[in-house]
Formats: structure tokens, sequence, C-alpha cells
DNA sequence: CATGAATGAGGGTTCATTCAT
DNA sequence: AATGAATGAACCCTCATTCAT
């Protein structure tokens, strides 16, 4: 019987609260810059109480993490493809995948700068990648298989596409027309006919 | 008359010898991770001097930032294009940004983590990225007008390119075939024809 | 209900331990002269608990001078004056005075030795100076008016019985028969009749 | 025979520089509150230099005292007051104490802060002030035996005179009609005839 | 005489973490 | 569950002093 007793749910949503509240802290002045004390002022706790949370502040870290982590989320996408043509599937994917990097924004700040220089960090970006070049580069080995598309390297192209909604993002481009028009080029080219 | 004194030149090698101690912590461990001791260890000197040529630890960031700035290397790459052909011209140069990149690893490295959480660094990277964006999108703008690429906004090819460039770097992939291929991608397209 | 808890008063307790130990040593070795360290060794704490109760060390010697200001004490003193001989009011503010200058002999070599170098400090010992000579200057005023001294500046006086107080403080005279002298001699003048 | 060189000239001119921008400082920033570092700086040279003059800061410090010294200077002024009204020479002698304190407001300074918290230096204080207080007061007991002044005790004169120079000098008084009204309130008294 | 690079001890301050309440 | 007083290790930085040039 069960699920959970009162007490559980208030102490998710503390739980919930401290994550948020560290997680605009941690975004906003990155880790190091951010105090345990600022954490419980924002929060309006007591320093003390993080730790009953929280093992440390490395552990409240990596729960963020992996609170927040969007990969289940992302995984899903790719899968439906179908049949469709490659480029409305593309251009649905780049889309939610800037969907997701706007509304995880905070997240990614906070790992992109943590990755860049923790050796024991760095072992998990490499696995979120490969995750995302992954399932992107087997849809583009199947339509090349399909004749969809002509035969070349898809992992370049996952790249390409990965780099390009990285770059539009960091740089705040709004996504129409920029991913329309990425997606265009991936298929056509540039060159003159 | 003339020229540095001995004293002088020896000044600048330690200046420069504390740059490159700092410089390589600063990538590895992160700005905020390293401290005053660990560079003055690692330089076998007193912390001391680190004052004696530096204001602050801030200064010296800034110092290793403004003396490796590769700016004036880049801009001489693009202005030299003449009038070969698009996909040699746009290969030459990002076999050099990639070059750039792995020459200034570690400054790209320290540059990145600190921009992303430091709003008066931010400003610093808008500038920086719309030079490199610049530079390209003028170079696509004038073979579009010269009938060599098909009419499209350049811009998005830049970021395209750029993004690639940038994926392609902080993945570890090695400039062979990878940027080869991505300039065939971007010139011919992934659709069957 | 009300009143502090037990938790409040232990810290008021501590607090003026802190602050109790930190005037005894500024005033020893000068502020200057006194660490951080100094203190906590002294109240047998670490040195980071300072900072629980005192945002800085010159926070802490604000606190001292907030806490042992006297002059809340010293102008009642001259109101009560009423139509007592100016002999004797004279003597008592003396005496009283003197009695002040022992008790809180530790904030008042704290407090000199500040102001005379901090410009900031500076300001507020003209302040202090003007509410002694005030309340002194305002009863002789009076004094005269009611015909009890002759018609003089009672500016000069006051400061001659102010600076005589702290002449005599400075150098350890005892207040009998000193105070009595310094009086009679304000009084009568040293001229022979 | 005879005569400095040219080049102790020289060093005494550097010498003496040296004392007077370091006097400056003391006495604006306070002793601890200079660093030898400002000091060089103020003086256009290097630090090294400062060491070839004085052994430490704190000789820097007895040097500046030895070299300003008004003593021999106010000794003389109370030996020649032969037979002149008791009033015209305590005016005289009271301009004149506090036109040496003008004189020498920056070494005042200097000693007054250094001579509160250091047990070394309250010795010579008390030196300084028994020599003033012995000048005054010898001078007052020959005008008690000359029947000029009524018999009273010499002492509480002595430093109600010193007391009322130095309040009227820290507080910035000047001389006239101060020192004029000092005399004469001393002289006459306040009570009414 | 003069320089200023170099030292190294120590200062004020911060902060993650612990623990009695 | 929650508090916040207390700890102590480090951190950035300062500065009197030394010494090779």
């Amino acid at each position: 019987m069960g699920g959970p007793t009162r007490r559980e749910l208030q102490k998710q949503e503390r739980r919930n609260q401290l994550l948020d509240t560290a997680r605009g802290l941690f975004a906003a002045q990155g880790v190091e810059g951010t105090t345990i004390k600022d954490i419980a002022d924002a929060a309006g706790v007591a320093q003390g109480l993080l730790y009953h949370y929280f093992a440390s502040k490395e552990d409240l870290l990596w729960a963020i993490i992996a609170r927040d982590n969007p990969f289940t989320d992302m995984s899903e996408i790719m899968s439906n493809a179908g049949d469709r043509p490659a480029r409305e599937v593309l251009l649905q994917a780049s889309l939610r995948a800037y969907q997701i990097l706007a509304e995880r924004a905070e997240l990614f700040r906070i790992v992109v700068r943590e990755f860049i220089t923790r050796p024991e960090m760095r072992q998990g970006f490499k696995m979120i990648q490969a995750i995302a070049l992954g399932l992107l580069t087997r849809y583009l080995e199947a339509r090349i298989a399909a004749g969809e598309l002509r035969p070349h390297n898809p992992d370049v192209t996952a790249r390409m596409l990965i780099g390009a909604v990285l770059a539009g993002h960091l740089t705040g481009r709004p996504a129409e027309p920029y991913l329309a028009e990425v997606v265009d080029t991936l298929m056509e080219g540039i060159a003159a006919a």
C-alpha cells in the first residue's frame, strides 16, 4: 500500500527547493563562487540543514545533475522517427534539443563549466556526448540504407548538427529560422549547382 | 644605447615563466581551483614574487589572455583568400583554426570556463565571436557574389563551420579526415541526388 | 512570553567576552598591533568565530566604541546642576569625568590613538569634543547670567577645565587634591590680590 | 682639515630628504600604516636605499624623533624671563609653545600615537613632560617668591596651562585670542568680584 | 651610492563542515 | 527536522628585509 506519506512529500519538496536554489546560484556564480551560506540564505534555511539532505557540497552538485539530466527525455525523440522525411526529423530533433537547452540552461552552464576542468567529470561528458551522437548517427545510417540520404560518413554530419545547435544556443540565436537553415544547408550543401 | 638590458631581459623571462606556469595550472584546475601557492611552487619561487609582477590573481589571468590572444594571427588568414576555390579556402581556414585551438588549448579552456560565469567576461566573449564570424561571413558573401556558391544565408554557414570546428576540437577528433568531410558536407549537402 | 532565550543570552555573553578581550588587547598593543589570532587565542576560541560576531576587525573596533561610549552617562551630570555653587558643580563634574576616564581608560587609549591618524575618525572626535564642550559652556553661561561668575568667554574656561582634566589623567595624577586645586585656580586666579 | 666634503653634504641631504618624507607619511598614516615602499616611492628612490641610511623602519622612526626634538629650543625660552610681568611671560611662552606645536605638528602626532601604546616609548614621554613642567613650575615658584603671584601650588597651574595649550592645539583653535584669554583666566579667575 | 628582484613570515578573511541544542 | 554557534584549514595578499647586480 502505500504511496509516499505526507512527511515524505514534504521532504521531497524541501529537497527540490534546495536543489532549485543551488542550481540557480551555481549557474549564476559558478560552483566555487557559491557558498553554502549563500544557498541557505537564498532558501531561507540554516546552513546546517543542507547537510541533512546532502552529504557535502560536491554531493549537492551531483544531485542537481542527476535530477535534471535530460537524456531519458532525449532518447525517446529519435526512436519515433519512423519513415518521415529526414529533413523533417532532423529539424524536429534540433528544435527539441534547442528547447531542452533553453529549459535546462542553468544546468547546462554548470555542467560545461565544471566539466572543462574536473577530470572525473570529463568522463561523464564523453558519455553524454556519445549518447547524443549515437542516437543521431544510428538514425542517419538507417536513412542512408533506405536511400534517402547519399552515402557519407554520418558521424561527421551528426557532429556538425550538434555543433551548430550548440553554437546557436551559446550565441543566443533564435531557433527560427536558424535551425531550418542549418538543416537545409546540411541537406543540400552550399555549392552552386 | 638601446635594446633591453640584461636585467630587463631576465624580467621578461621571469614574467613569461610565471605566465606559462599559471596558464598550465589554470587550464588544468580552473582559476578558482588554483592557488597562488600552487603557481609559486610550480615555478619554484616564493609566493610574494607573483605580486611583484602582477597586482593580483585576477590581473594575472588578464595578463595571460592579453599575451596569448590569437586575434591578430587569425585575421590575416582570411584576407589572403584570393580567388582559390571555396572548398580549399574553407578547409585551410578550418585547419588553421584547429591548429590555433590546439596550440592555445590551455588559454581556450581557461577562457571558456571563466566566460561562462563571469559577467564582465561575457562581453569580451561576444566580441571575439563576432570577429571570427565576421571574417567568415564576409568571405562567403564574396563567393556568393562571384557565383561560386549558391545564394544562401552565409551567417548560418559560418556558424555551422565554427560549430563543427569547436565540436571537433572539444571532442578530440583528429583534423584529418574530419575537417575535409565537414567542408565536403557543407559544400554538397547530404541529400541523395 | 518572551525575554531572551537561553541561546540569545549566551550569544550576548560571548559577544561581550570578545569585546572585552579585544578592548584589552587594543589598548595594550594598539589596533594595528593586535592580530585576530591574538584576540581569538586570548578568548580561547577559533579565529573564525570572531567573524560570526563581527564583520571585520574594523567593525569590532566600532562595536567596542559603541558599547562603551560614555556620552549618555555624561550628559545627565550637567543637567542636574541646579543652583548649587559653581565651584561645587565644576568640581563634581571634574571628579566624575576623571572617574569615567579611569573606568574607560582602555577605550580612551584606543580612541585617542586611532583618532590621531584616521581621517574618518577625526570627524567623530570633533563631535565628541563638541558635546562635552557644549555641556560645560552652557552651564557656565547660565552662571554668568545668574551673576555668580564674572562676564568672560566660557568657551575658554571650558577648554581649560577639560584640558586640565585630560592632562591630569594622562600624567597619572590622583584626583585629590589636584582637581580641587584646578577648580580653585579657575575660580580665583593666581594673581596676588 | 675641515668641513664636510661635497659627498658628505649630499649624503646629509639625502638623509634629510628621507627623514622628511617618512615623517610626513608617518604623521598622515601612522607608522604601521606606512610601508617602506610608500616612503621610497614618495622620495623617488628604490626601497633598498632606505637600508643604506637606516638599519630598520624602527631606526628610521627614532632618527626622526632625534632630529626634530624641540627641547633645546624650548628650554631657552623660560630662562630669559627676567623681571617682566608674569602675564606677559606666560603669554609669550604659550604662544611659543603653540608655534612649536604647529611647526612640529607631524612629529607631535607621530610621537603621541606611538607613545600611547609602546611601553619603551612611554618612558621617554614622561621625561619630556617633566622637562616642560619643570621649566614652568620653577618660573612660577620664582614669581610667587617675588610676590607677583599669590601663594598656591604651581604644579597645578603649570598643568592647567600646558593642558590648555595642548587642548587648543588639538582642537585647532587659533592662538589669538584664545591664549590671551587663557592666561587672563589663569591670572584672575572666573569668580565674580 | 643605488637598484629592484626575491624572500617568507604572517595578516585578515572565507567557508565547508560539525555538533550541541 | 531544523538551527546557528563554533571550528580550523586555507586562501589571497602585504611588507620589512636581503642581496646580486
